[in-house]
Order: C-alpha cells, then sequence, then structure tokens
DNA sequence: ATATCATTTGCATATTTGCTCAAATGTTAG
DNA sequence: CTAACATTTGAGCAAATATGCAAATGATAT
C-alpha cells in the first residue's frame, strides 16, 4: 500500500495491526479538495478526452483539415492521403458517431463536410501550442 | 486496385496491360490540388495530433484539468483521480515529454504543473463543442 | 437482367496503449 | 551506515485501435 505523508488518514484497527483507510475516510488535503471541486466533473471530462480521441490520429485529424477546407467524397480524401478507401471509410464512420462530419448522398459518391466550427477554433488553439516550442 | 472515376489519370503501357498510373503522374482534381494547398504540412499534423493524444485519455486530461487548478505532486494526483502512483508517474513522463507539465523538486516531493495555457483555451473550445450536442 | 463502381462492413492482424507489479532511484531522518 | 518513503522505471499483459483484404451493398448505365 502507498502511504502519502502530505495527506491526512483516518487509522483504524483491523486484525491485529493498524491499517490506514483511505477508501472511506481519506480526508483530503485542502488543495485536493480545492482543485477537485474545480475540475469538471467524470461526465464531462469522458466527453472531451472522446472528442479529443477523434482529434489525436494522424489520418483523421488530416481528414478533418481537408473537410474545413471544402466538402470531399471518400474517394477525393483516400487520394488525399494515400490511404486507402476502405480505411478511410471506417475512419469516417468514427467521425460521423461522434458528431464531427456530416454527409449527403449524390448518386454513386458520397461527400462528406465539417459538421462543427468549433473543430477549426480547436486546432488553431492547438496549433499555437505547437509553434512555441518549434524550433 | 481502386480506380476513382471523377478523379483523372494518366494511363500507360506496363508489361501488356494498361494500368493507371497514380503515385507520380496522378493529377489531382481541383478540389483535391485546392484543399492539399492549404491544410497544414504533414509535421504540424502530426504534431499537432500528438498533442491531442495527450489530451485523448481521461485519467491524463483529468491530471491537465487538475493542474490548470493548481500545482499538485504525484501523490495528491493519485488520490484525485484513484489511480495508483506509478500509472500516474507513467502519464506525468508521458505530459512532460509533450511539454505539456513542467515540475519543480522540493525534498522527496515533486510538484507538477501546467506548461502552457494554451491548454486551457483548447478545453474550453472542446467544451463548447460537447455541450452543443448534449441533452 | 448484368456490369461497373463508390462506398460500407466484417474479419484478421499488427501495433499501440494504459495499467499493474516489482525493483530501482533519490531524498530525508535517525 | 540503515530505514522510510515519494517517485521513477522497466517488464509484461490485456484491451483498444488503425489498417488492409475481401465480400456485401447500393446506385447508375446498358
Amino acid at each position: 500500500m502507498h502511504i502519502c505523508s502530505n495527506v491526512s488518514y483516518i487509522w483504524v484497527m483491523k486484525k491485529d495491526t493498524i491499517t490506514p483507510v483511505c477508501e472511506v475516510d481519506f480526508i483530503d488535503e485542502k488543495k485536493v479538495k480545492y482543485v477537485k471541486k474545480r475540475i469538471p466533473d467524470d461526465f464531462l471530462i469522458n466527453e472531451l478526452s472522446e472528442t479529443f480521441k477523434s482529434l489525436s490520429d494522424f489520418t483523421r485529424l488530416k481528414i478533418l483539415l481537408s473537410l474545413a477546407e471544402d466538402e470531399l467524397c471518400v474517394c477525393d480524401i483516400a487520394a488525399l492521403t494515400g490511404v486507402s478507401v476502405s480505411a478511410i471509410s471506417h475512419q469516417l464512420r468514427l467521425l460521423k458517431n461522434n458528431r464531427l462530419v456530416s454527409h449527403r448522398k449524390e448518386g454513386k459518391m458520397v461527400y462528406y463536410s465539417l459538421d462543427d466550427e468549433h473543430i477549426n477554433k480547436i486546432v488553431n488553439e492547438a496549433s499555437k501550442h505547437c509553434k512555441e516550442y518549434a524550433e
């Protein structure tokens, strides 16, 4: 068991040894309490991480950046990225499920486009982070 | 091989069959050319995707959100997230390598803090995206 | 009807990844 | 020195994931 010295525990008698009870009677430090109160709840953190997961793959991000410029069909995206049509279709389904892209059918062709203008802003902020450390 | 009808190919004689050459003589559609010219280069796209990868894990994002509120030691973060100290340390190393957090030693303790104010802005924009579809 | 072709989908696989465990490291106290 | 302990690190493992292949689907043309 890991015992942290800068955190208060409640020590109780269990069997014949004194053990710290963290799960139930753990007394958070002021700081931990403060932070815990201010960060988003787990549900939102999970949704946020899922959103970032969509942006975290090279191919997927390139798709989104491309769709931010113009509506494109699966075939165009495959040519643009150098990845197989099948792989692109798989990724587009994922992006569609996460509501990042929408699609429009026109005969045999399916045209995809960006479904949320926030994506551009997110990418722009991230670009600033990346460029901060570029040398 | 996948042949796309809305894209121009150069057809050449190879052995005894006529095959389309895409790798070298591929003629992009105007649209694909246009998009290709406007999206960031592969290096930046890769850096961007790496940044988003840091934010794409629940535990890691919770760490970053917590550090945005206050400087914390490894032990505090473990208590706050309910994840083992070892796992937290692994994640912190990753975040450190990606220049998202910095650290300060004080005796045995190591205090981590957020290294880039852009992270807050990125998360704020992403929150807007998430809340747009919340119901 | 058949042929063609853009796209989707299910399966297989190689890679990545987040975690646990145990051992190592580094610091403080006695 | 030894003991305690916060943190780091490496190995190993199970789960997630990105992609390609092949078959299926859906649409158009003949």
